[in-house]
DNA sequence: CTGAAAGCGCTTACAG
DNA sequence: CTGAAAGCGCTTACAG
């Protein structure tokens, strides 16, 4: 056979109307299932249409419809476990609904945010997902978004004065929640190793703490609060430093699972048995608080839940209005966080009991 | 003010040419930059666009140009650590060139692989990278991405029968200087802890493990040599064992960290000392070596910079061919692994010197 | 149930 | 250096 690059043409509807014997406008109806067009004809299309091999052209059919059944997402890193979570359920969304998905990462940068923006409007994206850089402190790109017609929803990192749809995590409740949990297990000295409280994120866990701590009517002292404690060998130092005072903490809330593990150091190089002696819990059920001896109990965002909830705000609530019964004016959604009890807070309860760990599903 | 919901029409060129006063062709060139156009009109058109808040319509000029300038990939799961960093460096490369990025997750199923190939194709986009699913045994798919003139690029697992260019770890070589690394630090009796043997993955790693046994002329006993050794638990089972033995060994190598980290609490267990008595070192890098105590020798695969080097395949070898001498067809490309030195593995050497564990840039 | 026609917004030969 | 015209492949009122 002649050798040589021809340039395969890309076959179109004409070329089945063709081969059909039919107008390219039916072949179009038929191809989308309209009701309008006969069952004989319809299969016959498909038919012709798997022959040919035959590639619907997206590009055609979103610049004629003005819409493009995609949807953008931007988060400032895509490789850490908790965004990549959020991404895998985001996708897991737009699969069942037959929507495209184009990521975007800021890599932190508030200049690259902006950029990312402009490439999701003029992808002609249908919705944009967006959880904010560290940098960004205005919302005029935003403001870019809706102005152009395009939905939007943030998510985890978010500016609440910006009038959109918003899903969080409940880091207040969620605190409140793992010091209840080491209260019941009988701990009474609760230090609180933060992060740096100007955000608010921090602020709020630390909130949830100190709502656990009053509720139970506990005395802690001042100096059991440290914040900027998201690292391990700086936690590590702090909590050996509490664990060598005449009256030390009897356990420790950390707002990083990283805090935690340096707090478990902190304890066996006391000669401190965990949860024996102390107990520990941590913040955001990281791969490696189930491998650790003992196992640390942490506090899990659900980050894959969280994506797909962020996705379905769109699907449920803008797409298809109603169908819940919610209105769909700036909806604000919290995830709820679940406390993982492992090996570190969990104490042999005196009447022989012991508390089985929480299986977790990681998928 | 009246309200409503006016729709806002999309700002298109004729707009922009209306409001300047000239075609809009040669709005197009003016907003492209084409030389043909004066630097003054330039500078009109493209003041105005700002003003009118114009945004490029991608759809419209893809279907024009027949290209999208855009990539799709497809990975097994986006957010496991080792593709969620392929997936951050193949989104790097694509900001560099001006490209955008859709993702799809076959989710280690042959027909959602299948599905992700069409919704590539029909999205246009001018390549496809991927990764092949666990139950993936046939490319008609891969063939159907070429015969649409759609470039494509395989990574990490892939079907070397199937000609497209191609991107590897060097999984034996990597695990030859591996055992090459215990062996220098005075290991003698290695053991291997394997996984699935019919994966040509984990073939290869035993085969660099057996290379560098070879070579350096030890001696093992076929029980030292376990497959199907991936996850922790069955690890400290069977290193346990190993360990009882009158004649024991003295390292392990093992294809997987959770693998490793096993091994290290079997050493545990018996009372051996990590790395006096015994060596450890694992595979891939996890996050959880770096926390362990001690600290997990492992390989690193790299993974971000896999990612990167796949998308510039496309970009410098089939975008812009010649531009480094290669040819564009059907390249091999093999990404080096380094090995990580931590506590695990390092002895204490006898003249007092201590290797220090090398810096590892996660980014 | 089927078809003819218009048009989504852009780019690109071609002409001047 | 600028413009008129055609066309990428599809969808959608509208007509029959």
């Amino acid at each position: 056979m002649p050798g040589g690059k021809e340039k395969k043409k890309r076959i179109t509807i004409r070329d089945i109307a063709n081969a059909v014997g039919i107008a390219p406008s039916s072949v179009s109806k038929a191809l989308n299932d309209l009701p309008t067009i006969s069952e004989n004809m319809k299969t016959l299309v498909r038919a012709k249409a798997r022959e040919l091999n035959y590639k619907h052209n997206s590009n055609a059919a979103n610049l004629r419809r003005g819409t493009s059944r995609t949807i953008g997402v931007i988060v400032p890193k895509i490789n850490v476990a908790f965004f990549a979570d959020i991404i895998a359920g985001i996708e897991q969304a737009c699969f069942e609904n037959d929507h495209r998905l184009i990521i975007c990462q800021s890599d932190e940068s508030f200049e690259r945010e902006v950029q990312a923006v402009e490439t999701l409007i003029q992808q002609n994206v249908d919705c944009v997902l967006i959880s904010l850089s560290q940098e960004t402190k205005t919302t005029d790109h935003l403001k870019e978004i809706t102005n152009h017609n395009i939905q939007l929803v943030q998510f985890d990192r978010v500016d609440h004065t910006f009038g959109s749809h918003i899903l969080v995590n409940d880091n207040l409740e969620a605190s409140f929640k793992a010091v209840q949990h080491l209260i019941s297990q009988g701990y009474k000295r609760i230090a609180f190793f933060g992060g740096p409280d100007h955000l608010p994120l921090y602020k709020e866990r630390k909130q949830g703490y100190l709502d656990a701590i009053r509720k139970a009517g506990l005395t802690i002292p001042y100096n059991f609060i440290v914040d900027n404690m998201l690292k391990k060998e700086p936690a590590r130092t702090a909590a050996t430093e509490l664990l060598r005072l005449k009256v030390a903490p009897d356990a420790f809330f950390t707002v990083s699972d990283y805090a935690a593990l340096g707090v478990l150091k902190a304890a066996q190089d006391c000669g401190k048995k965990v949860p024996e002696e102390i107990g520990i819990i941590g913040f955001s059920n990281e791969a490696f608080t189930e491998v650790t001896s003992p196992t640390l109990s942490s506090v899990s965002q659900q980050s894959k839940k969280m994506g797909r909830e962020t996705a379905n705000v769109y699907f449920n609530h803008v797409l298809n209005p109603g169908a819940d019964g919610k209105s769909s004016h700036s909806l604000k959604l919290v995830i709820e966080s679940s406390i993982i009890e492992r090996e570190s807070s969990v104490r042999k309860i005196k009447n022989g009991l012991k508390k089985k760990a929480t299986a977790v599903n990681r998928e």
